[in-house]
DNA sequence: GATTATGATAAGAATCATTCTTATTTACAA
DNA sequence: TTGTAAATAAGAATGATTCTTATCATAATC
C-alpha cells in the first residue's frame, strides 16, 4: 500500500519548499514523519507512523510523531481525516442530515438539504464496499468565531 | 439550545419502543440519559451529557453514561457524529477527495468523484458560518469485511 | 404483591491516546 | 566554526474511554 515514487517525490519538494518559505527547521525526524505519510495509502494513525519510523530510527519519540503531525497540518501539507475532535460527540437526530462542523470551537451543527439528500454514492466509492450512508461534512467558520476573529 | 417538546416526547417512545421490542431494561439512568441527549441540539460529549446529569442523579457514574450511549448507538437510537475511529488518522493527500470508511475495521480509502466535487455549500449550511470545504463521507463495509461476514 | 434471575449500575482502577516538562541536541544563519 | 533559537528524547502528566467487581434494580414469574 504505497504511493508512487514520483507522487511522493513531488510531495517532498513541497515539504522542504514549505519549510524554507515559512523558515522552519528541516530536521531529520520531521522529514522521514512527512515521508512516511507520503509514502502511505492507509491513512496512518501516529503510532502507526511511529512504529514504521522506529526500524530505521531507533530513538525517535512518539511526542515527536504527534507534534510534527500537528505542525504538518498546521502548514496545510497533511490533513486529519474527519471532523478532528478530541472527544466523541453524539447525536441523537435520526433523519437524514448533514453538518457544519466550525474548525475553531468544534461547533457542530445539523442542516437538511434536499439537493445534498439527492447525492448518490458514486462507483468510485461502491468499488471499496457496500455503502450504507452517506453524508456531507462542511467545514468552516462559525458565526460566532467569525465574529470573534474581526475584533482582533 | 433544546430541541422542542413533541420532538423529544416522540424521540422518547421510539426508545421506549426500542427497549421494549428487543427485551433490554429500561433503566432510570439509561432513559435519563437518552432524554438529555435527545433534549440536545448541541451535539454533546459524553462528559457533557454526565454533568448534566449530575444535577438530576447524584450518583450517576461516568461509565454508565459511556456504556448506554454505546448501547444507544448499536440499537440505531443515537449516531456517533463524524468517523467514530480510536484515534486520529492522517492523510497526506490534499488533492480534493472524498473518503469511503468501513464501520467493520475502520479501514479508509480516498476516492475521486468528478460528481462530488461540483457540489457547492447549501445556504442551509451558509448560514451556520463561512465555509471552507466540503467532503463527502461515505460509511460501509469494505470488500474484506463483507467476505469475512459470509463466511461465518 | 413477593420472589428471583439477570442485566445494569457505581466506584475506582486500568488502559490508551495525546500533550506537557525539562534537559539536551541540532539546524542553520552569521 | 560558532551562537542560538528551535527541535528532540524521555518520561511524567492529562484526559478520554473501558474494565473489574461487588451491589442493586428491572421485569418476568410465581
Amino acid at each position: 500500500m504505497r504511493i508512487d515514487r514520483e507522487i511522493v517525490e513531488k510531495r517532498m519538494n513541497d515539504f522542504f519548499e514549505a519549510c524554507h518559505k515559512r523558515n522552519v527547521k528541516v530536521t531529520h525526524q520531521r522529514t522521514e514523519i512527512y515521508r512516511e505519510l507520503a509514502s502511505s495509502e492507509n491513512h496512518p494513525d501516529a503510532k502507526m507512523i511511529y512504529s514504521r519510523l522506529k526500524k530505521r530510527i531507533p530513538a525517535i519519540a512518539l511526542d515527536t510523531v504527534y507534534r510534527n503531525l500537528k505542525f504538518l497540518e498546521k502548514y496545510g501539507l497533511i490533513t486529519v481525516v474527519g471532523l478532528n475532535q478530541d472527544s466523541q460527540r453524539f447525536d441523537a437526530n435520526i433523519r437524514k442530515h448533514h453538518h457544519f462542523v466550525c474548525v475553531k470551537c468544534g461547533r457542530i451543527s445539523d442542516f437538511y438539504s434536499a439537493s445534498l439528500d439527492d447525492i448518490v454514492v458514486p462507483e468510485e466509492a461502491s468499488r471499496f464496499g457496500k455503502p450504507l450512508s452517506i453524508n456531507v461534512e462542511v467545514k468552516g467558520i462559525c458565526g460566532v468565531c467569525g465574529k470573534k476573529h474581526k475584533k482582533e
